[in-house]
DNA sequence: CGATAATGTTACAGACCGGTCACACCCTGT
DNA sequence: ACAGGGTGTGACCGGTCTGTAACATTATCG
């Protein structure tokens, strides 16, 4: 049946990784429980016997998202222990190919749009998520050293958020095609401004993109992650 | 009845105005024609006479709301015929109050998280939208006298597209509570490099806002504008 | 007034939704 | 071999969805 890695995969993570992939192709509101057991390869007893409700699945999928950028967070914490500003420049490209890969944005925030009932209980979920997301980047910030650090995070929050949406609603030649350009940018000037100032020019910071960079396009290092549609 | 400005509204516009709203607060996919038809006072019947399917329904309150925005265009390029910067100024702050509002995002943005499908009809529509906001606000950068005008529009959408995506997941607390700090900081940086060269520093560049600026706030002129819900 | 168009009312069709029930099956461990 | 837990099957419930049919009512305007 359906695997991962060679190991074979029980029916609730089957079911998760099913449905996470229909919830993103077709939005949560799009797809019935049903649709999902079938195309996990059960059905929708056993479906309904792993997770109570519609609304327990949503919630575990968005944790199983969460779960995965998580993942990512420690390893880039591990790989750039000594080289914060390296590992800045990373979550800008891993953050470029989230924008790339199917355009279908953040899982988290898509669901925080499709589910407007203030009360709904995945809304926790996603308030937690996107409120740690924003204190990790903050605490790197602080740790390359850069002045305002909340500011800079925030700054570059809002870029990727927006980036993320926009590719949706401009499509892919739209504004976030230039993500990598603005993000780059961004953290130069923010970190050309607390200590060494030698220049805090705008753009053409790191080299390379510019003006006519156009397409956004992710390579080196950030290649490898395999990311997928996280965050 | 329902009414706007003292005119009894026909059942069409009846209709419109109030799916708008209850699009708005449920989701496009949240809400069925029957319960657009009663809020609006009339019945299914009449609504399916004027619109002759709800995805129409939902082009025509798409193409009402990009209708409002361009007007607000219209009437800043008039007052702000000869002070394009100050246009600029007056769009962060109109995007601001945008942000804070209902909490409920871009509409046109919004509805291309709903409609997941990559072929619906709606499609045009907000792709056209965002295409043209995305001009008009680079022609206002280059009539400002922007050196990079097309990469600050871009950046500038960037950030508005992810305040307003972010305050929906992240809460009004969240980085897009920044927003007005950081597009003025971005605006003045993009100002100050082209031409004067004076001070191109990021943040704290006009006054007020900077590091504990916490929630935007915004005053002034734009409190005028009765922009709803637009963009 | 009278003709015509727009609107209201009720009922219904057909599909799909989330969720449950009863029961059969099969695999695993002892 | 046996027991028990996880799983598969199909039917079913009540509700809601988009969309339509037929007919009654009202508004508009010459």
């Amino acid at each position: 049946m359906q695997e991962d890695g060679g190991v074979p995969l029980r029916p609730r993570e089957r079911i998760i990784s099913t449905a996470r992939d229909l919830f993103r192709k077709h939005g949560i509101r799009g797809v019935g429980v049903d649709a999902i057991a079938e195309a996990a390869g059960t059905n929708k007893m056993t479906l309904y016997r792993h997770f109570g409700s519609k609304d327990d699945l949503i919630i575990a999928c968005l944790r199983d998202v969460a779960r995965e950028v998580d993942e990512i967070w420690i390893r880039f914490d591990r790989e750039y222990a000594d080289d914060p500003l390296g590992e800045l420049g990373a979550w800008v490209r891993v953050g470029a190919e989230c924008v790339l890969d199917d355009g279908r944005g953040c899982d988290l925030a898509n669901a925080a749009v499709e589910l407007a009932e203030s009360d709904h209980p995945a809304r926790h979920v996603i308030e937690e998520f996107k409120r740690d997301q924003r204190n990790r980047l903050a605490k790197l910030c602080r740790r390359a050293g850069i002045a305002k650090a909340d500011l800079l995070a925030d700054t570059l929050t809002l870029l990727l958020e927006g980036a993320r949406v926009s590719r949706q609603s401009a499509g892919i030649e739209g504004p976030s095609a230039r993500f990598i350009a603005i993000g780059e940018a961004v953290i130069a000037a923010f970190a050309g401004e607390g200590q060494a100032r030698k220049h805090s020019r705008l753009s053409r910071s790191t080299g390379r993109q510019g003006e006519g960079a156009a397409i956004v396009s992710p390579r080196g290092r950030a290649r490898r992650v395999p990311v997928e549609h996280a965050r």
